[in-house]
DNA sequence: AGGACTTATCGTCACCTTGACAATAAGCCG
DNA sequence: CGGCTTATTGTCAAGGTGACGATAAGTCCT
């Protein structure tokens, strides 16, 4: 009965964000402490309600403007996926859309007061059971680190993690800690700076650091988020992690 | 004002179903004409609202179903993205989850009734804007197809377009198809024969083709849909599409 | 200042994969 | 049977990668 219209449902629709850092050599993951039930007490990803008259990116920047402070969207962002609406909140069905956010270390404000309180949390402890989300959260974030893992294969997103400029070792920290690996730092540096449209010489270097001082990237034009355009310029070939 | 819970609106919210196959060496995609308005006798892609109870999937295999008559899946489907819920419905805003479906080309209902009659059209003919679809769904295939083409790289999924058995050069047809470029069917045999844990040869020829008989494979075991795991086996390293 | 230490960067080399392409195999078709 | 078509096996050079040696150029300590 392919005209079957019966009564256009209407499902409540949240957004999520799965914000990915690199602190001190290790991947975190922000998470904010519920306030109220369900889950009270746990910890869960930033999100809330779409709102009537919203889209879903506004109200992922939205939600987490509002439960860190931040106002401008500090990297990348970009829709991971769907989840629900069966079977993911006691409350009763409710769709959601999980965002993914890969952002250098942004400071996250520490409201302290009724706020719900934001703050990293390495993903390792997740992953591995030691910290529970509530609802399905858990899911979203392995899902989000596989998918963060696989971009930095074939794009250059792994940037996204750093400052405007950055040293070639400040972006092989970032991949070793989202890939969960060590990566030869003599092949790294041949690799990034070998690979046409990745990298983009400052000519300015790194000082007062510990060791030779290193030169400072940005990435170039072609790899630089534009106006609309998905990210365009592509590792080709790819810069895999390793398997097994 | 982190615990704004502004009456958690409510969305009405559709599945679409991308379903590619490949006809005669090239990419075809599912399209049925819409018999109401708004876009009446424009092509859109198959899909409908999310019944209450139901989860996404399930929604989109009962659309699916309902619109061609196929009960079972034929193919792999994924959760391809959201879209909305904001300007892509004239009547107002609405979510819609849309679906990939890559499966070989199966035979759709052509009711010719008072359904909505569905067809296998090539994909060309809509990216190239011979033919332009309702709503947002342009884009939808757009997105479809770009995640094909990315999916035949690093998975074992050029297969689902292929029944139980196929034969190299049928498989090597269906990457020409979807990535719009011939391949040197030496080198190809080469990779995917040579590919640990991608086909499995049944030990059976083809016979009655024109030409040498060929042998007949299957999926490895590590490369088949495992019950609700994700495609596990990764094409390591992958069969890169010949850029530019 | 000099030496130890640390990190950055450049080179080398063997191995693997790939793209281009020759050669052979094994069926149909007349 | 000869011609045609497609399948499959090799060959070879160029390019990319992993492992690792060798320098370079700062800081830090004595």
């Amino acid at each position: 009965m392919p005209e079957s219209h019966p009564a256009p449902a209407c499902f409540p629709v949240t957004v999520d964000v799965v914000a990915l850092t690199v602190v001190d050599d290790v991947l975190n993951v922000l998470l904010v402490t519920r306030l109220i039930e369900p889950f009270r007490g746990r910890l869960a990803l930033p999100g809330g309600f779409v709102l009537p008259g919203e889209d879903l990116v506004t109200a992922a920047i939205r939600e987490l403007a509002e439960e860190t402070g931040v106002e401008q969207v500090p990297g990348h962002l970009e829709q991971l996926g769907s989840y629900g609406p069966r079977g993911r909140d006691p409350r009763g069905d409710v769709l959601t859309v999980a965002h993914l956010l890969l952002a250098p270390n942004f400071p996250v404000l520490s409201a302290g007061s009724d706020a719900e309180h934001a703050a990293w949390y390495p993903v390792g402890q997740v992953l591995d059971g030691e910290l529970e989300l509530a609802f399905d959260h858990g899911r979203m974030l392995a899902d989000a680190v596989e998918r963060a893992k696989s971009k930095l294969e074939y794009s250059p997103l792994g940037a996204a993690f750093c400052g405007d400029e950055f040293t070639v070792a400040q972006l092989r920290t970032v991949y070793e800690a989202v890939w969960g690996t060590r990566l030869d730092p003599r092949n790294f540096h041949r690799k990034a700076t070998g690979t046409p449209g990745f990298l983009e010489d400052t000519g300015r270097m790194t000082t007062g650091e510990t060791g030779r001082p290193a030169a400072l990237f940005r990435l170039a034009a072609a790899a630089r988020p534009a106006a609309g355009q998905p990210i365009r310029a592509v590792l080709n070939p790819p810069l895999m992690r390793p398997r097994d």
